[in-house]
DNA sequence: TGTAATGTGTAACTTTTGTTACGCTATTAC
DNA sequence: GTAATAGCGTAACAAAAGTTACACATTACA
C-alpha cells in the first residue's frame, strides 16, 4: 500500500504527509465501468488516482453526454477538490475508463492539511491549474475542430489511457461521448481507415497512427 | 480607496487583510478596450477587480478568437492565479470589457496570504471553483447550443455586464467572439430581430428581451 | 468635398453535420 | 436451433453553418 503510495506520489508529499494519507486513506479498487461520481452528487472524499484512468464527463439538460478529459494515475480531480472545498455539488460525472485503484481522503482531513502542509498547497493548487487546462483543451477541440479530427484525437487519446492501440468501444459509445449521432461516427470511422489511420473490427479499433 | 476595497471585498477578508491589500495593491484603472493579459505571457501580479468587467478570450493556432467568459467586479482571474502561483504562461487573452477599475497584487503576497489568512485561502480556492464553474458553463454554450441560441446568450451576457440593454458592437466583432463568420452573425441576428427579440442599428443592438 | 474604409443586407452556393431508413451479420437469450 | 438484440454499413435527404460575391449606406478623413 505504502509502497504503491510512494511510487506515484512520493516526489510530491514529504513522508509525514505519505504517512498521514496512508493513515487515513481508504484503498479501494474500482472496475471498469463504474460510475464514481454523479452529477448533482455531494462528495465527501477525494480520490487520489494510483493507477488506472477515469472519463470525465458533462451532461446538458436532454441528458446527452459529452466527454471532458480523462484523468490518469497521479493524478486527482479537481472538480472534486472543488466541490469539497466549497461543499458544493458536482458538475460532472466521472467513469472508471480502466480498471481503477484509488485512495480516498477525507474531505476534513484535505482542509486540514491545506494548512498544515506547504507540499500538500501546493499539489492542490497545482491540481487546479492542470484541470484547467484540461478544460481549456476540451474547449479548443469542440470549438476548433471539425468532427473527424475530434473523432481521431478522441481515439488516440482513449488508446493512450489503456495503454492499448486496440481500444474496446461501439460506433454507439464514442457517438454518445462526442455528443453526434452513431451514423455520422461510422460515416468518419470508415473515412480514417480509407486513409490508412485505423482498423475497424466489431467492438473494437485498432489505431495504426498513433 | 480603502472604502471601494471594502464595498466590494469587505464580507470576504479580516480587517487586517483589507488594509495589507489596500497597502500593497496598485490601484489601476483601465479603459475599454485594454489587452490586460496576452497569452503566452508571464504573470507578476494578481487582479482584483474592483468596478467593470474583463473579457477573457481564447485562441486557436490559425489566430482565430473564442470568448470564453466575462468577468466581473468582485472577481478575480483564476486563470491568472493558477499562473502566478505556478509560474507558468497565461493561456489566455484578457481584454477589458468596460472601463474597469483593479487592485494588482504581487505574486509574492499572494503566496504569503495562503498561509496567513484563512479568509484569503477560502477566496483563492473559492475563485477557482468559479472559473471551473464558467468554463463548464462554455463548454455547454458551444457543444450543446445551436449558433443562434449561442448568439442571444452572448447578447444578453454582454448586456448584463455593460449594465445596458443597448450593446455596442459590430457584427464582425461577435463573429469573432463566437468564432464565426459575420455572414451568419448578420443573418441570425435578422432572424431574431423579426422575432422581436432584438433591434439592428448601425454600431449597437438593442436587446429587447432580458 | 470627394474618396476610402467600414458596416450591413442579401443571394447563391458548398460543406459539414444530423436524421431517417433499411439491410446485413454477429452475438446473446431462451 | 431459433428468435431477438446489438453492431455496423450505406443511401438519401434535411438542416445548420460556412463561403463567396456584391450592393449600398454611413463614417472617417485627406
Amino acid at each position: 500500500m505504502l509502497e504503491e503510495l510512494k511510487q506515484q506520489y512520493g516526489y510530491l508529499f514529504e513522508e509525514d504527509l505519505l504517512q498521514e494519507i496512508n493513515n487515513v486513506g481508504t484503498y479501494k479498487d474500482i472496475p471498469e465501468g463504474f460510475k464514481l461520481i454523479e452529477i448533482g452528487d455531494y462528495i465527501k472524499s477525494m480520490p487520489l488516482l494510483v493507477s488506472g484512468a477515469i472519463k470525465i464527463l458533462r451532461e446538458d439538460e436532454e441528458g446527452d453526454e459529452l466527454i471532458l478529459y480523462f484523468i490518469e494515475q497521479g493524478d486527482t480531480c479537481a472538480m472534486t477538490l472543488s466541490c469539497c472545498l466549497g461543499n458544493a455539488k458536482s458538475e460532472i460525472r466521472a467513469i472508471a475508463e480502466t480498471d481503477t485503484r484509488l485512495i480516498m481522503i477525507p474531505v476534513t482531513k484535505m482542509e486540514e492539511w491545506l494548512g498544515k502542509y506547504k507540499s500538500w498547497q501546493k499539489f492542490v493548487l497545482q491540481s487546479y491549474h492542470n484541470r484547467m487546462s484540461e478544460l481549456l483543451e476540451a474547449i479548443d477541440t469542440i470549438a476548433f475542430l471539425k468532427m473527424d479530427q475530434r473523432l481521431f484525437k478522441y481515439l488516440k487519446d482513449k488508446a493512450m489511457v489503456n495503454h492499448n492501440d486496440v481500444i474496446h468501444v461501439t460506433h454507439q459509445q464514442i457517438a454518445s461521448d462526442l455528443h453526434t449521432s452513431r451514423v455520422v461516427i461510422s460515416r468518419l470511422l470508415k473515412t480514417l481507415e480509407i486513409d490508412g489511420k485505423i482498423e475497424l473490427h466489431r467492438n473494437n479499433i485498432k489505431i495504426l497512427e498513433l
